[in-house]
DNA sequence: GTGGTTCTTGACCGGCCGGTCAAGTGGTCC
DNA sequence: GGACCACTTGACCGGCCGGTCAAGAACCAC
């Protein structure tokens, strides 16, 4: 498979089962350690399916990564769409960025895989700037309003992001402390920082 | 080479700039894509060398993050020795762990790197631990001394710590800015979160 | 059934990879 | 010079890996 390919449902389904599987292999034994032979065969096909599905093993990746970072946007968006104030939004956002990330330990791993190879971080990258302008916005916002203190904004948003993603690694999937009580200790440093 | 190797001070020598060149073909081609033969060839001499300091090509990893960790920690430590007050302490550790993140841009990428793989994940994680534990006796005494609002001193640290590690990645390694700003920045919003 | 398309099989291939080892080389001490 | 030891060489090995492909199987439309 070189170029988009029509599927039917079946083969839709048979997709996004192998996406799903080779992610959760790729999590628990990295990325190169984890070859096509033991996916296929941990699904019970021949390799020949594999290769009807994707062109490579990392175009793959790339695939996983690409649904990876929509499907937590979706949630990031869904949850802010109607609140008018922006600390607000940006409270919001954490905890329901921390829900997400609770839910998908093993993409969380790939997400940390991809940022240290090149052919996979440019893909990361735009993701990840994605989410910086949506939180740049809701602290320029809160700037403008008098309930952020001034500051470059992406900065903050930066500092955020990172608040965010390593309580999740560290707590969460590590330590497995409940990701409200996490959200609630990240919500209450962030805006503390913010302030 | 399966035991520690008596050494003469030659030996020592290319042990380390096997170390050296080795992590940094890790950090900008990846550990898996990078092949032995790619590390002692870029060197000029032959594979036996390789293998004549190393066991493998796994130990080898270990014993350069086991190496940055510890250069690391004395870093931190050398900074804060005689600073009597705790919040100081921290503003300290910052600063000096940003430097050093800095300027060893290679590990904090195969710091990642080892992160994603269970066979590395335990030795860096001890590390972490170490670094935790600092950080958490400043914050305990902070609170102690009614500089830091009350909360858990963990998780109060370990957004300290993941406020530097993204600010280093996204700011300073990703889009060059300079470490003295960034460290400003962290600084302001790790303490004004403490508070 | 027939024809067409989608999907599946698994043996096979070339190549590379981590690791070994027998054969050196060169310095040092006597 | 010769014995010894730290170090170096690079051809070689077994094995696995990503990827191919000719040969079907399954499903669908008519």
């Amino acid at each position: 498979m070189t170029e988009q390919r029509q599927l039917t449902p079946r083969g839709r389904e048979r997709r996004h089962q192998l996406m799903a599987y080779a992610a959760a292999r790729f999590a628990e034994g990295g990325f190169h350690p984890t070859s096509v032979a033991e996916i296929v065969s941990g699904l019970g096909v021949g390799k020949g399916v594999f290769y009807w599905y994707f062109a490579s093993k990392d175009q793959l990746f790339l695939e996983i990564l690409k649904d990876a970072q929509q499907d937590l946007r979706r949630a990031q968006q869904h949850v802010i769409v109607d609140e008018p104030d922006p600390v607000r939004r940006i409270e919001l956002g954490i905890r329901a960025s921390m829900t997400w990330f609770a839910e998908h330990r093993d993409l969380v791993n790939l997400f940390q895989f991809a940022a240290t190879e090149e052919r996979f971080a440019p893909v990361l990258r735009r993701g990840q700037e994605v989410a910086l302008a949506d939180a740049v916005k809701h602290v320029k916002d809160g700037i403008v309003a008098g309930e952020i203190r001034d500051g470059e904004p992406e900065v903050l948003a930066h500092a955020i992001l990172g608040v965010i993603s390593h309580l999740v690694r560290e707590l969460i999937h590590q330590r497995g402390e409940s990701p409200e009580d996490v959200a609630d200790a990240a919500v209450a440093f962030c805006l503390g920082g913010l302030r």
